[in-house]
DNA sequence: ACAATAGTTAAGTTATCACTTAACTATCAA
DNA sequence: TTGATAGTTAAGTGATAACTTAACTATTGT
C-alpha cells in the first residue's frame, strides 16, 4: 500500500511539513511570490521552490507566473477536503459517544430508578 | 527545518497514509483490537502493529492491552487540533475574500452606480 | 501440558524526503 | 548591454518511511 497518490494523501501529506504549514498561513493571508514565501524561511530559494511543487502537485495551492514572478495562492478545495474527512470522523465518534451516553444513562434509569429527565 | 516533531507534524503524517486513515475510520465507529483493525488490510501483522505505533505517536490514537488483547480507540483531541489548523487557514482566506468582494462592489459602484443593495 | 491465538521486536530492503550546491534561463532596469 | 533580480533544474546526500521475514513472548481454551 506504498504509493497510493490519492488526493488525501497528498494534502495530508503536504500538511505535514511546518515549512509547508507556514507556506500556506502566509498564503491564506494573500497572494504572495515565491521570494515573499521564501523570506521568512531559513533555507535555500530552490528548497522552497521545492516544497511549493509539493503543494501545488497536492492541489493545496496554484500559482502562475507573469514576466518573472510567480503568484502563488491557495486553492480552498484541497484544504476543504481535508477538513472535511476529519469531520466526518468526528461526526462518527460523538454520534457513537451520544449513543453510549444515551445507554449509560438508561441503565442507571434501570438500576435505581429516580426521576424521569 | 527536517524534524520539527511537532503534534500538528505528527497527526497529519499520520493522516497521510492510507492505512492508517483505514483504521482512524474504523475507529471512529468503535474501539477495536489489533487484529480486527488488521482484518481489512492487506499486509502483515506485524506492519499494522508500526502503523499503530505512528497513530499513537501522533496522539490520535490511544491503546490498552488486557489479557492478550490490545484495544484501540481514538483520541478526539489530536484530530480535532488537525482540524482546527485547517478551519483557522479557512476563517483567514474566507476573511480576504469578503472584503475582496465588498471592495469590488463598491469599485463597480463607483464605476456605474445603479440601485443601492 | 499443548496448541492456537494475539501481539511484539529486530533486522533488512527499497523508496521517498528534505535538503544542498551549482549551473543555468529569463526579465527588468539603468 | 550589463548587471541585478526572480526563479528553475539536476544531481547528490543522509535521514526516514513502509514494508517483509523471522524469531520470540504472553495468554487462553482443551
Amino acid at each position: 500500500m506504498l504509493p497510493s497518490s490519492a488526493p488525501l494523501d497528498l494534502a495530508f501529506q503536504a500538511l505535514a511539513d511546518p515549512t509547508r504549514r507556514i507556506m500556506v498561513e502566509r498564503l491564506s493571508q494573500s497572494p504572495a511570490s515565491v521570494s515573499e514565501l521564501a523570506r521568512p524561511l531559513d533555507m535555500t530559494l530552490s528548497a522552497v521552490v521545492q516544497h511549493l511543487a509539493v503543494l501545488e502537485a497536492s492541489g493545496l495551492v496554484r500559482s502562475e507566473k507573469v514576466g518573472r514572478v510567480r503568484t502563488c495562492r491557495i486553492e480552498p478545495a484541497a484544504l476543504r477536503s481535508a477538513e472535511r474527512w476529519i469531520s466526518e470522523r468526528r461526526a462518527s465518534w460523538e454520534r457513537r459517544l451520544d449513543r453510549l451516553g444515551d445507554f449509560l444513562s438508561e441503565t442507571e434509569l434501570l438500576a435505581k430508578p429516580r426521576r424521569k429527565k
